[in-house]
DNA sequence: GTATGCTTTCGGC
DNA sequence: TTACGGCCGAAAGCATAC
């Protein structure tokens, strides 16, 4: 087994640095993307800010009205969400990265894992001058800074690239494995959120060096026969998931917040309407059928439930995607007596495409 | 018990 | 002091068939 070389590219603050190249004037200043939910003047979060921002505190997650709190006595620009933006300028890199890749994958909107060992023979040398021009390439076309790591895995690769950012380039060699996540703190490993995170320091484990000490069955115990064996290999910097392309898409989904709580059909079904009927159009638009239609339902407690069910056969028609949204809404409010939605969405999954589908008949009768 | 498939929840970005 | 989105993929949880 010869060793890989692995390179992640995180584009740096994306939605917020697309929008400083849209108006460059915005650069000096605190940039912050919204998703405003509709409901009141500024309600909703932040998707994410520029660094200017970040040095007040405003970050993604955060709501709007904390943010402009926070940013009262600054000149700062609160901007709208414009994903098709993001997306245009996201697949045009995607598809440098690509060219500069033995195999690709993209993992986001704003990151993506390439495998470069054959390209590099093994060096890492080489794989630090391909990541320069990588870098050069996607600020010169498209303005956009990123961050790089380059390791010998995926798991380490995207510990690299969050660890010198904006505009960083870090690079882990196989000799420097250990050193460099012995110290690093739990929740640099993906994965590792606020759950996990307080699970471990329970075990008294805060770093990566106290979470090795742990022994394999005592963490498939705590976290599981997924996360448990997943967490014992990371402590080491182990990981032999493979970079390869995405396959077709597993679910499309729409959710958006209502005008005012309800657990009224009538106050609903516009809105659901709309919702299954843009994505329905997703389906169309990308040649798909569905198998399971479901809703999610998020409450005035922001608690989140949802409900599907597989159909007979898969479809791609809207009024057979509606009458099944209807039926599991109206089930969902049965069984929930007290439920009040504050957020309503759709879902559809058991997605397959249609061209290139062999008509079953033909294997029935050929 | 194991394999498989479906529903629901979790968590990253 | 609080404040609160819209997506996605994967895992957990559960049922059923053998």
């Amino acid at each position: 087994m010869t060793q890989r070389v692995i390179i992640h590219v995180d584009l740096d603050y994306f939605y917020a640095q697309c929008e400083e190249n849209l108006n460059p004037s915005n650069r000096e200043k605190p940039v912050i993307v919204c998703v405003y939910s509709g409901r009141t003047e500024e309600s909703g979060v932040v998707s994410t800010s520029n660094y200017l921002a970040r040095k007040y505190g405003v970050k993604a997650g955060i709501p709007i009205a904390r943010a402009k709190k926070l940013l009262e006595t600054a000149e700062a620009v609160f901007l709208p969400m414009n994903r098709s933006l993001y997306e245009e300028v996201s697949d045009r890199i995607m598809d440098m990265l690509r060219n500069c890749a033995d195999s690709f994958e993209k993992a986001g909107i704003d990151e993506a894992y390439l495998e470069i060992t054959n390209r590099t023979s093994g060096s890492f040398e080489k794989a630090a001058e391909i990541a320069a021009e990588m870098k050069q390439q996607i600020l010169e076309q498209e303005h956009i800074t990123c961050s790089i790591g380059i390791a010998p895995n995926k798991l380490l690769a995207k510990i690299a690239s969050d660890h010198n950012k904006p505009n960083g380039l870090t690079i882990v060699n196989p000799g420097e494995l250990a050193a460099f996540i012995a110290g690093l703190p739990v929740d640099k490993i993906p994965g590792v959120g606020k759950k996990v995170e307080e699970n471990l320091n329970h075990l008294k484990v805060q770093t990566v060096s106290q979470l090795r000490a742990l022994d394999a069955t005592n963490l498939i115990e705590t976290f599981g026969k997924s996360l448990g064996p997943y967490l014992y290999h990371a402590a080491r910097g182990e990981d032999d998931e493979p970079v390869r392309e995405r396959e077709q898409p597993t679910q499309f989904s729409r959710i958006a917040t209502l005008k005012k709580n309800t657990r009224d059909m009538s106050e609903m079904m516009p809105l659901l309407e709309e919702l299954t009927n843009s994505v329905a159009q997703k389906l169309a638009e990308t040649d798909m059928t569905c198998k399971s239609v479901g809703i999610i339902a998020i409450l005035h407690d922001l608690s989140i439930h949802s409900k599907s069910r597989t159909l007979e056969s898969p479809t791609a028609d809207v009024k057979t995607i509606t009458k099944n949204v209807k039926d599991l809404i109206e089930q969902f409010l049965q069984s929930m007596p007290n439920a009040v939605a504050r957020r309503i969405g759709v879902r559809l999954s058991g997605l397959s495409r249609r061209s290139g589908q062999t008509d079953i008949s033909k294997f029935l009768h050929g």
